[in-house]
DNA sequence: CTAATTGCAAAAATTTTGCAGGACT
DNA sequence: AGTCCTGCAAAATTTTTGCAATTAG
């Protein structure tokens, strides 16, 4: 996938500088809905960058969810995920494969809760944990 | 805080072996609402069981877990936090401080969303992320 | 040219594992 | 007595950090 003229000013005018790792990353992101970990992303770029570390993909990820390109998702509980779409909406999280499913179609008029509501509030999120079509069958002949 | 008897009787029950390191653990979460990380739980008992490893800490954090005495959430994506509180409640989690709030009052008629009407869905978690009140402060003066 | 970024390597933080000895029922 | 549990130590996983060399703008 190739990136278009215009996406290269974008980022360039939100000030990263572009340097082939990054390009590389947002190459890899842009239209990702895998939801790839830190080391998905990585052992994805190695082939055409066997000199990229982990460091840089690190980074590369801060820098990204700084300018609000990238999100850290919070479905597992050990490691990051990352998501490139960063409208809000929520997430089904399979406890087998851990596969990450987007939801969009949700009627999710929450009001504040009274617990909070002197909390500065910046987003909230919708986890649904379960098993995938695949992983149900495995999971139900046990 | 002492455990009755009947608690002891049904921790048996479920036929978990109780040691004096599990009686401690289930004492301490008994009623905590801090949703501790497993570091936590291992730091306020070592004054009282010095030779207590992590491994015990997660054995039986993972004998609970199984039993439904208690639950891992998913609010921090690096670390595990555990909370006693199993029924289906909800939280608040302050990115600065890293503070949860049980949240329990929600209307929250979720249906299935259609994007995962063929997976097995076991729970759903609202989580809502921002600043506490105490956080609120210094962060606004940055 | 300058500041930001990379790669490396080491360290930090959290969780998991194997196993021998010990404790609970 | 037998099974489960503990403690230790090592390993595995994921993320962070310091620093010298490099590169984008």
């Amino acid at each position: 996938m190739k990136m278009t003229e215009e996406k290269l000013k974008f980022y360039k005018s939100l000030g990263l500088k572009l340097t082939p790792q990054r390009l590389a990353i947002l190459e890899f992101l842009e239209n990702n809905k895998s939801h790839p970990s830190a080391e998905d992303i990585y052992n994805a770029l190695k082939p055409r960058f066997p000199s990229m570390s982990f460091a840089t993909v690190y980074n590369t990820l801060e820098a990204l969810t700084e300018k609000g390109l990238v999100k850290e998702i919070s479905v597992e509980s050990t490691r990051k995920r990352f998501d490139p779409f960063t409208h809000p909406h929520h997430h089904f999280f399979c406890k087998a494969c851990k596969k990450v499913i987007d939801i969009e179609n949700i009627k999710d008029n929450l009001n504040i809760p009274e617990e909070i509501k002197d909390c500065e509030i910046t987003e909230y999120q919708i986890i649904f944990f379960g098993f995938c079509p695949e992983c149900k069958q495995k999971y139900k002949s046990r």
